[in-house]
DNA sequence: GTGCTTGCAAAGACTTTGCAAACTT
DNA sequence: AAGTTTGCAAAGTCTTTGCAAGCAC
């Protein structure tokens, strides 16, 4: 049973202080159980996790933690449109990711994409704006998955 | 009153035809409606343009209409995350756009990126996926907004 | 103690769906 | 006539919120 890191735990034990936040048990829980999400992952997946580590979570925790857990940059929001409401954790690269999403096995692959950001950049400051957050999404069809019904790639 | 040309009511007839599907008084008054949409709209506000035109129109018609609207590739889908549910009409150009997201004055500017759709197409198809769709959304701030409280650009 | 947090259940926002009547072809 | 479409209202899904009790500091 993987928990979450100490460092991690830390930096948003810090985060919450800085912020005159508390630090209790059921954020502990919540945290802990972020790291036993593979790749993308919903509320009520991280709620199901939190609950097996401790019962003392109520979904209205997670839901009140999740902006919390963006704000402190220790998670990202994914949104891909109406039926995707995603979360990942971050990792230490801080480069621009784009998210390639599969219709058909419904996978989504983070691709490196630092490019993107410059231009996404450019783009925006021409028309006098500071950019603050910017995300490529690509919607795609999986080969594999249409012709023999799965997908060997991995996620 | 402007209401739909009559261009896109044949297209969007032909489409239905072609899917055994009728056309009907409530499905024109939807289409008319697309027309008095500036930019970017929600369900909602297609909806009461609809009934001004015609109050045979229902909430759930819209919201049945929508995807067939889509499919159609009359209008497109704008999935900016949680609380922006837009749509827009299609122009005639067929170029990738990207959406620039003003967070301060809400304003949703459309900039052309064709260069953006090779990167993307480029990248999945490494992956082995056919491209289906594809955004790029930046989320910015408005300087001009903080400064003043408005911004006089234009949508 | 003060004031942030919690769980609960109710409320919200947006979208979908079952059904019988009405309409298109 | 056959099969699609509609409005209505109910149900769904996901998220937020009011409240009183409970904790962290």
């Amino acid at each position: 049973m993987k928990i979450c890191d100490k460092e991690t735990w830390e930096s948003f034990s810090t985060f919450l202080a800085s912020k005159g936040l508390r630090v209790t048990g059921q954020r502990k829980g919540v945290l802990d159980a972020l790291f036993r999400q593979s790749g993308h992952f919903t509320a009520d997946q991280l709620l199901q996790d939190a609950q097996n580590l401790d019962d003392s979570v109520s979904r209205a925790t997670v839901y009140r933690n999740l902006p919390l857990l963006v704000e402190s940059g220790i998670i990202r929001k994914i949104d891909i449109g109406h039926d995707n409401k995603f979360y990942a954790v971050n990792g230490r690269s801080e480069t621009f990711k784009a998210q390639v999403i599969c219709s058909d096995c419904k996978k989504i692959f983070d691709i490196e994409a630092p490019f993107m950001e410059w231009y996404g950049k450019t783009v925006s400051e021409k028309l006098g704006l500071n950019v603050k957050d910017q995300r490529l999404q690509v919607h795609a069809e999986c080969p594999d998955f249409r012709k023999d019904g799965k997908c060997k790639k991995i996620n």
